[in-house]
Formats: structure tokens, sequence, C-alpha cells
RNA sequence: GGCCCCAUCGUUCAGCGGUUAGGACACUAGGUUUUCAUCCUGGUAACACGGGUUCGAUUCCCGUUGGGGUCACCA
């Protein structure tokens, strides 16, 4: 038997971390077991489900690598055959209409409980059990004819034959009713994985209101889809032994349910801003490089020449995209911006600039500007001098990038030229002096 | 409140009767003979509590406490 398993959000509104995580498992376990991963989408609330919601939650999934074995399947479009497993329902005695409540909207059609304890063994929490006294009746389809999330979700399960439900951890008293569903319908139940819940840093579930979770922002801010993949992966989960960075392939071969954990567990932005900058360092210098030139394209600069020695120095430093524009924009144009603090902080003493004055001078006698001589002149002068590197080093950086931190300087220097260094010197001091 | 689930360092993942309770992130001390970052070395830090079972419990059972889920003509 083939292994099918689902992600079957409701597009209202953006997706989610927690969501996603779900959609996550489903794919490994289907990639795991060479199964088929579907997409559902439960549109049925016409209202809250727009086409934009759709366009960024198809999105979201592409952009983490989520790839589907088939067309999604739209919920909206499938309400006739609703309707009809309604009928259906009706007719063999599961279920019955009445004016629930008596609230004179009309009657409604409710699902009749089998009256006997339901019991199923969840792939990771076990075997979990329910009496039958701790179950009522629901409405399968509104008195305004439409159907409800239980009955849809079930039939398109059944439609998809999707033999794996794996999903939030807030589905488990839904199941008992599904299940009853399934064999009042006469189909086969499915196996059921009921993933423990992310929760914030206020110890609760991500909601459609916690704004900083949603998947695409994570983008925006600049982290890779695979870096938050292989993080969400580990929230819950882990293979075993001590690999937290892996690649995708190790995770599909290491990935089962039984291994994952039953409790919550909290997201670490800080892990996963570490994790990221391993995926920055693990990437080849070309991919590294193109991710550069598309970032500075976005504000029209150009790298110049020895474009491969900047990206060098930079692959060790940065971890996510965004930091590439503020760390790399001095390497582009000599039209850079001095950060204000740096400035209050380093350069308030006159002898700072009478000191620059003097290195200018020797930098303008160096016949070789290369980093080896470079350092060589820096740490001469400083010994001669009497100075420490802290008196010299920091003004000098401020001079030629505007900033307190960067690479190391004399490779800075190297690959910025003679010419460039010793005009931005003067520049410096012209300017603030 | 009823029913259900969960409980190891600040966070996360190991440990599945006998361990100096381990790794990672974070934090911290130093090193890589200048800063920041990377990298390397070290350090602080946890079995919620109480009963059992057992020669022996972090591990098994029960209870307490704490946290969460769910009890809709939402999904």
């Amino acid at each position: 038997m083939t292994i099918r398993t689902r992600f079957a959000p409701s597009p209202t509104g953006h997706v989610h971390i927690g969501n996603m995580r779900a959609a996550i498992f489903n794919w490994l376990y289907a990639r795991h077991t060479g199964g088929q991963f579907l997409l559902r989408v439960e549109d049925t609330d016409r209202e809250r489900s727009t086409p934009e919601a759709i366009r960024t939650l198809l999105e979201a999934m592409n952009w983490l690598g989520l790839n589907v074995d088939e067309e999604p399947l739209y919920q909206s479009i499938r309400m006739d055959d609703h309707i009809a497993a309604a009928e259906k329902l009706l007719a063999t005695g599961h279920a019955y209409k009445e004016d629930k409540g008596g609230t004179g909207q009309g009657e409604c059609i409710i699902f009749k409980m089998p009256g006997t304890d339901i019991e199923f063994i969840d792939l990771v929490k076990g075997t979990m059990k329910k009496s039958a006294a701790d179950m009522a009746d629901f409405v399968i389809v509104r008195s305004n004819g439409t159907p409800v999330f239980h009955l849809a979700n079930v039939l398109d399960d059944i439609e998809q034959k999707i033999t794996h439900v794996i999903r939030g951890d807030d589905h488990v008293e839904n199941t008992f009713r599904h299940i009853a569903l399934y064999k009042a319908l006469g189909a086969p139940v499915p196996r059921f994985a009921h993933l423990p819940m992310i929760i914030n840093a206020q110890g609760k579930p991500y909601s459609k209101r916690d704004g900083d979770a949603f998947v695409g922002d994570f983008q925006t801010k600049g982290f890779f889809g695979d870096a938050l993949f292989n993080y969400l992966a580990l929230l819950g989960w882990s293979p075993g032994d001590e690999r937290e960075v892996m690649t995708r392939q190790e995770m599909i071969d290491a990935f089962d349910l039984v291994t994952v954990r039953s409790s919550p567990a909290q997201m670490d932005p800080r892990k996963l801003l570490w994790m990221n900058g391993e995926y920055v360092r693990a990437m080849r210098p070309v991919e590294f490089a193109t991710m550069c030139r598309e970032e500075l394209r976005t504000i029209h600069l150009e790298i110049g020449e020895n474009a491969a020695a900047i990206f060098a120095l930079m692959q060790e430093r940065i971890k996510i995209s965004t930091e590439i524009i503020p760390a790399m924009t001095f390497f582009c144009t000599d039209d850079f911006e001095y950060d204000q603090k740096a400035i209050e902080k380093k350069l308030t003493k006159p002898e700072i600039f009478q000191t620059l004055g003097k290195i200018a001078g020797l930098l303008q006698s160096l016949e070789n500007f290369d980093t080896e001589a470079v350092n060589l002149a820096l740490h001469n002068f400083v010994e001669q001098n009497g100075l420490k590197f802290g008196d010299v080093m920091p003004p000098l950086r401020i001079a030629v990038s505007g900033q307190q931190s960067g690479p190391d300087l004399a490779p800075v220097l190297a690959i910025l030229g003679k010419e460039k260094v010793l005009a931005r010197i003067q520049k410096t001091i012209a300017r603030f002096s």
C-alpha cells in the first residue's frame, strides 16, 4: 500500500509556523516511505478564504521545498458530494435532522455517534480511547445547507485516499468523531498521528494572531527556506543521534513518526538564526555570490573587481541575507553612510585625526598594497609610535567603511586599493575633525 | 468544570532500571598575538513534588502540582 499524506490548511490569513511544521512532517513521512504528499485547500469559508491567502500559502510551500505529488484539491468544489454523502448518512440511519436548540434557523443534519467506546492508536501518542458517554452527536450540515468541517474533511481524505492523517494536537478530540464518520461511511479508517503544538514565548500555541510567526515573514527577514525547514523539523523530532544541521535527504532517511515527541516545543529564534548562518557557510561560493549580487541590485549597487575576495570575506560572517547590504555597501560605493554611534564613540579626540593623517602618509608610501604588506605596515606603525591597536584600527575602519565592525582590516584595505583608502581617510578627516 | 494530553539545563533534542545525566542554541571565561563575526578550548546550568514497584529509579505504576488541548450550525 502506498502511503499518502496531506496538508489541509484553510487559507484564511497567513500560514503560521505551527501549521507549516505539520506540513513538513507530512512531507517528510511521505518522502521517507516513498509515498505521496498531497495538498488540500479547505476553502469552504468563502468569506475568509481569499485568492491572496491561497497564493501566499502556495508560495510558502514552494519556498520550503514542499512539493506535492498531485494537483491540489480545492474543497469548495466538492460541496455537492459532501451534501450527497450526508443525505446517504440520513438514509442509512447514521444521521438525523433537527432544529438544534430550537433556533428557528431551520433543520440541520446531525451525525449520530454509534454509542460505543472508540479507540485508536496514535502513531505519536500511543493508544487513545474515549468512552461513549463523553462523545456527543454533532452537526455535519448546517441549516443553511453547507457542510461542516468534520464531514468535509473526512470525505475529502477518503476522496484523496489519505492513509496517514498527520496534524496538530488540537485535532485529537475530533479524531474520535472522524473515526465514527469513516465507519458510518463504510470507508477504511486511516492511521493518525498528532503532533505536539509549537508554542510561543508566552507558552501559548501559535495562532493566526501571532504577528511574527507567519512563514512568509521569515523569508522577508532574510532566512532560507532550507534552514527554516531544518529548524522546524527538529522541533519535536530528532534523528536519534546528535546531528542537527542536516541535508534534506538525511532528514528524509532518518524521519519517522514514532520518534516524534509528544510534548509541546517552543520556538527559539536565536537558534534559527544560528542555523541559517550554518547554511550560509555551507553555500557554494557561486551561490553566495549570486545571492549577494541580487541583494545589492535591489539598491542599484554593483560589486566591482575583487568580488570573489569580498564574498569570501563575507561568507564567514553573514547569518541572514538581509545583513548583506549593510555589510557590503562600502565595498561598492564611496558614498556610504557613517555609523553615527561609531563616530561619536571613536572619532572624538583631535589626535585621532593626526594619527589617521600619519597612516595615510604611510600607506601612500607602500609599493605593494596587498594584505600582507598593509598588515606589516600597520603593525610597525603601531609599534613605532607606542600606540595600541585599539587606538588605530577602529578609527581607520570607520574611515574606510563607516562602520565600527567588519572583516579583518588588512584584507579590506587591500581589496579597496590604495587610491580609495587614501581618499576615504582624507574625506573622513575633512568631515569630522 | 467534564474528558484528553504533556512534564530532563533559560530553549531544544538525547537518555528508554545501574550514566561523572549527553549534544546544540543562548549565556560566560579564555585562545585564534586589533574590533565585530566565524573558528577552537573550557565553564555555569536540568531530571516539578510525593508515594509506591525494585537490590537499584530520570527511566515503570499511582497521586499532587503545573502547563496545554477540547467541549460551536469555526476550521
